[in-house]
DNA sequence: TATTGTTATACTCTATAACTATA
DNA sequence: TATAGTTATAGAGTATAACAATA
């Protein structure tokens, strides 16, 4: 025994733990650990879900648009746009009215692919299990879209 | 004007802005924007200041205890460590009761670093400047540290 | 044999800027 | 000239496993 004993155990933080910045990365490393756990087999990467879905409930979204609303970068987004074209999960379409612009569609497997995980990705079954009841989930989505800046609905 | 009218100017999340994987990623961005903006010109990377704090309030903490308190992996906390010495605001010590290990401490400089950031770290003036209240922040991170599994504080 | 930390490697993510084609 | 998307490049973060020193 020395005297770092205490220290060794129980490190004292000095209100880091009060820290939102502190506190969201650790946060979000649970949530990507969640999300590999249940999604890791399936190749799918954090983002790729969200995109698919916004994608399902906007088809023919604009690339720009699509990466504007989730705050990808266009670079990444042409990527992310590659690998599931590849995957045969969208399809690209140049339309005439503006042949510099990209539109993006589910194809049928990206649709199936969708409702298959839906389920997983919200919901109850959802990958997230954090301890939160409903209640606090809910307060703690509104806190972060107020801290995120994303105006409320029905305000 | 086109069929997509709609869907360009403002997509359907259908429930994603609910998600609290997605609202975690995009409050991270945010978070880093910030911190980017306030620090980056200091050379402080996001984590060094929070290693540098806990090293600041537990002297002589071992890196192995630093890593896991912070959730940093073993591997990313020796570079960030040799990052740190090499500026000359840590120091390390390998200890005679347990030569496997290396002890951190702040050095004069970093004692001083950590004094003139304290205030933009935490406090009023901090990095953050979000839009929540304090009392909406202080639940904020009540229910982040739930979250992410901390233990509450007098509980 | 197990543990602490280090090194090496590779892969992903991200940022930036130059580039193309279209407008 | 400006815009939408692409490509190229480099840097930073992360994961993994092999490794050396010590327990």
């Amino acid at each position: 025994m020395g005297v770092h004993d205490q220290i060794d155990q129980q490190p004292a933080l000095g209100g880091l733990e009060d820290s939102l910045g502190f506190l969201l990365r650790i946060c979000q490393l649970r949530v990507y650990e969640a999300f590999y756990e249940r999604f890791g087999e399936d190749e799918l990467r954090p983002g790729e879900f969200s995109v698919m879905w916004v994608i399902h409930l906007n088809p023919g979204i604009r690339q720009g648009v699509l990466a504007a609303t989730l705050r990808i970068k266009a670079a990444q987004m042409t990527k992310m746009v590659r690998r599931l074209e590849e995957q045969d999960k969208i399809s690209r379409e140049i339309p005439d009215d503006d042949r510099r612009s990209v539109r993006l569609t589910l194809t049928a497997m990206g649709e199936s692919f969708i409702a298959d995980q839906q389920a997983a990705f919200f919901g109850n079954e959802s990958y997230h299990n954090h301890p939160l009841p409903p209640a606090e989930a809910a307060e703690l989505a509104r806190l972060l879209r107020k801290y995120a800046g994303f105006a409320e609905a029905g305000a």
